[in-house]
DNA sequence: CAATCCGTAACTGATTGGGTTACATATCGT
DNA sequence: ACGATATGTAACCCAATCAGTTACGGATTG
């Protein structure tokens, strides 16, 4: 499955600014330490921003900060800030409406995969970015 | 994200069979409910079989049964059954050898991830596809 | 006002996934 | 034995997606 590694790179930024903390890195520097392009920083930058994990700073000097403790922002958090999608996906054409299995088991589906998703941001939900520096 | 389907047309598949006991469907039945291709059907029945969940018949009055009762057989057996890969993905090229936390962060991610993954089949592992044809 | 950095649009190349055609192989009924 | 039927795959096409990149406008600092 092509998975889109978002997630794994807004961890590592997050890790990075709390490693930092007080002082703004550029998303020049942060792609130095992810190895990519600083507009994919700053994609990922913008997202985190919209759920207020993040602050920039344009202009000399500037940068980026948490805007909370690290223990206070989890996994769930920077999850649920990039919103690409689920995991799961229902088949791209709905099913045959003759079909009275297919007619009633695409609500189920919804349903499942909802509560499947629900159980992974559950755990992510117990995990912080404190807790992953902690690790390092 | 992009997602493949292929989770959901599994479960789709295994609950028809389950509805028709002992009778066997062809390629073309399934797919007709669906609303899809018998050869993308015969796909995912392929893995299917291989993890010993349904059985083939070729020829005339051939087609595709369960192996177990519904009741036996766990959504997860059929999410590890596609092993279409994990909900998450490391960033394509490894981080900067350079910068100390991006380094050891990598192994750290993948065990954030695989736990993740688990807390999700755990509850993929509470469902059998006897609990989905009930709720139908 | 010059240097720096964010913010975002636009484009490219590679990869992927669903859909489709085609064909070899196996089985059943007559 | 033979024709009809269905599986089992390989091969290909098209659309969508993602990471990466270039470009440029706007904000801030000194």
């Amino acid at each position: 499955m092509q998975t889109n590694s978002q997630f794994a790179v807004a961890i590592h930024i997050l890790s990075l600014l709390a490693c930092y903390p007080g002082e703004p890195l550029t998303s020049e520097t942060i792609a130095g330490s992810v190895t990519t392009n600083p507009v994919v920083i700053r994609r990922i930058l913008g997202s985190l921003r919209r759920a207020g994990l993040v602050t920039s700073q344009p202009g000399n000097g500037g940068g980026w900060k948490l805007t909370k403790e690290p223990g206070t922002i989890s996994l769930r958090d920077a999850y649920t800030a990039l919103q690409s999608g689920s995991c799961f996906a229902l088949a791209p054409k709905p099913p045959n409406e003759k079909c009275l299995v297919g007619c009633s088991l695409q609500q189920i589906l919804q349903d499942v995969f909802e509560e499947t998703e629900a159980a992974m941001t559950a755990h992510l939900a117990s995990l912080t970015i404190g807790d992953i520096v902690a690790r390092l």
